[in-house]
DNA sequence: TATATTTATGCAAACAGTTGCATAAATTAA
DNA sequence: TTAATTTATGCAACTGTTTGCATAAATATA
């Protein structure tokens, strides 16, 4: 049918183990034997039939992502998107193919069957809300090669993960509202559970501690993601006693929701109300006023996680690796309390 | 190392060949013995080894999705998210696994090599924009399935493809648009090249001349896919002769664009100018006023396109298969020239 | 009861590479 | 010149599963 090894090394006149060699690179050959070699490979079009190299090696060359629909809105709609590349070029860049499986809620054994024991994949990536411990035991046990994309829980903090630094862009935000003059910040979050929710919130606290500004507890407010969620709960806190002068949101659905509130009241951005949100989604420059946001780095993540799990894989003896990608604010107008003075 | 087939053979003392056909339903067991396989299974854990069975059997029960960062602006933002999860969705209903890769800018020659000849999958789906006339001629002499996102080239006209039906979103939003009292509707696209902006076009242009309203050449401009770009021309024909009283944009971009140009001439949405653009993006009832939208069904479009390629991976005699995705229009306040009566 | 058919299972080859070990040839050291 | 070492290659086992063919046992048919 297809050219195999055999045709190769036959019409080369040596030995199937000697093309093998040349083809990865193993062990010693004759310089005019690999030349030979190389010339009727291309001449017969051969292509290594990659499941058998994987059947004999026993390395399947192949990483797989696991993810959850739940979590691609949990950073935003770009994670997914973003990080994907971010791991596929790195994967693609090693020789890795990737694989995408649904974690399809709480059915984790389910991808580790599929994937990790079926030895379809040589490590996997999987997000820190499909994160059960069990799960990491046998995967510690079998010392099966993984990457966390988020924190794992305290008992696995040693573990090979990347996440985003949350709470340093909690407290760039702060930091970024103070300067602008704004002082009474409000920190809406997307829920309570999340760990980027508590990290960004730990953040914001520590900025306003350092800065020695007071810290309103009922300016910390847990909702969920959207923006009936925002608007009403900015609306509430802006009708009410010590109203804040600024919003951090954890995303752009609860922006969107404070900016709505801020007009409802009869409030305006910037000039009465600054208002800053996570992940630099498109959203956030198309809107009027356009909105300052505290950038993550998704596709770095994605990167990050690739080269750490793929330098796992190659060397099992490899210790953790717990790498935290920086955020930036990326400046617009919803917090230009006073006029910019443009040069 | 792990548990084989030789495993579970030997503890429930038959040949491996019947726990084979055991796991394959293939050719017919006693019910004692394959009652007596599954508990031996089950008891040692058994997983097969895919990349064996793959070898043995010669189908690796696996697709491939390519893909080219440029094609996911294509669409939007959402298309990959949402396409992936229904390719991902069907794939693993009928027990494939999904194999993304890259087709990194006119190397669909190097994903052939990594992907098809090396024995990797089973079938692949690849976008339109990645399509080269020699690169399918070469899938059509091996007989590999595959499935084309879009409209391919005449030549291939009948092969497997699915496209969302970009001629009906057109006239769907002409008619729309009529409907609500806009006479003098342009068209901004945002490619000449894209064949579904052409499409589009077409339905624009069908509907206009159906419902015989006039047809203006210089109403449909090809734009690049950017705020600036729509808001550059939009300008231009509002303040121009023979002004348009509505535009339909072939991105969100462009829609923005517009927009901007509205509110700079000094006229307003809906009640002096009308918009509906292309794929409804959250941004459509984010920003104020919202806006009416042509909805893309790009979860359906994955689960066709991956439908599609398990039947012709399953049945390589099938015919070929031409999918047209039904659009639908989103209606919001962009469009409502005259105020809504509400009930 | 003998023969034909069906049912249930085993045997062994095949899939296409990789790799440890053996070995012949070439080179270096003694 | 012989022995030791290095270099280059081949041999053959091995990876875990599938599957065509053979066959024994059970059942149906004559």
């Amino acid at each position: 049918m297809s050219v195999t090894i055999k045709d190769v090394a036959n019409a080369a006149g040596v030995s199937p183990s000697t093309v093998s060699r040349v083809i990865n690179k193993k062990g010693v050959i004759s310089p005019e034997t690999e030349e030979k070699i190389f010339a009727v490979m291309k001449e017969l079009n051969y292509i290594p039939n990659k499941t058998a190299r994987s059947f004999a090696s026993g390395s399947t060359m192949a990483i797989a992502l696991i993810i959850d629909v739940a979590d691609v809105r949990a950073y935003s709609n770009n994670f997914f998107n973003n990080s994907v590349f971010g791991i596929e070029t790195v994967a693609h860049q090693n020789g890795y193919d990737l694989i995408i499986t649904n974690g399809r809620r709480n059915d984790i054994e389910g991808s580790m069957e599929n994937i990790v024991l079926s030895k379809k994949v040589d490590g996997i990536i999987l997000p820190e809300t499909m994160v059960k411990t069990d799960f990491l035991r046998k995967l510690d046990e079998m010392d099966f090669p993984y990457v966390i994309l988020g924190q794992p829980p305290v008992s696995h903090q040693w573990c090979n993960w990347v996440d985003i630094n949350n709470v340093q862009g909690g407290a760039l935000a702060v930091e970024h509202l103070l300067d602008k003059g704004y002082r009474k910040i409000a920190f809406l979050s997307s829920g309570e559970k999340e760990v980027f929710n508590r990290n960004r919130i730990k953040g914001y606290q520590e900025a306003l501690n350092q800065k020695q500004m007071p810290l309103f507890p009922d300016y910390i407010r847990h909702c969920q993601s959207s923006v009936e969620s925002g608007l009403a709960i900015a609306k509430e806190m802006l009708t009410g006693e010590n109203p804040p002068d600024a919003f951090i949101c954890s995303d752009y659905y609860l922006g969107i929701g404070v900016k709505r509130a801020v007009a409802q009241v009869g409030l305006s951005i910037p000039s009465d109300i600054g208002l800053i949100f996570f992940d630099n989604s498109p959203v956030a420059e198309l809107i009027e006023p356009s909105i300052t946001t505290v950038d993550i780095d998704t596709l770095g993540l994605g990167q990050q996680a690739a080269s750490i799990l793929i330098s796992k894989i190659t060397d099992k003896q490899l210790g953790g690796r717990q790498t935290l990608i920086g955020t930036k604010i990326i400046e617009r107008e919803s917090t230009q309390r006073v006029k910019e003075n443009r040069i």
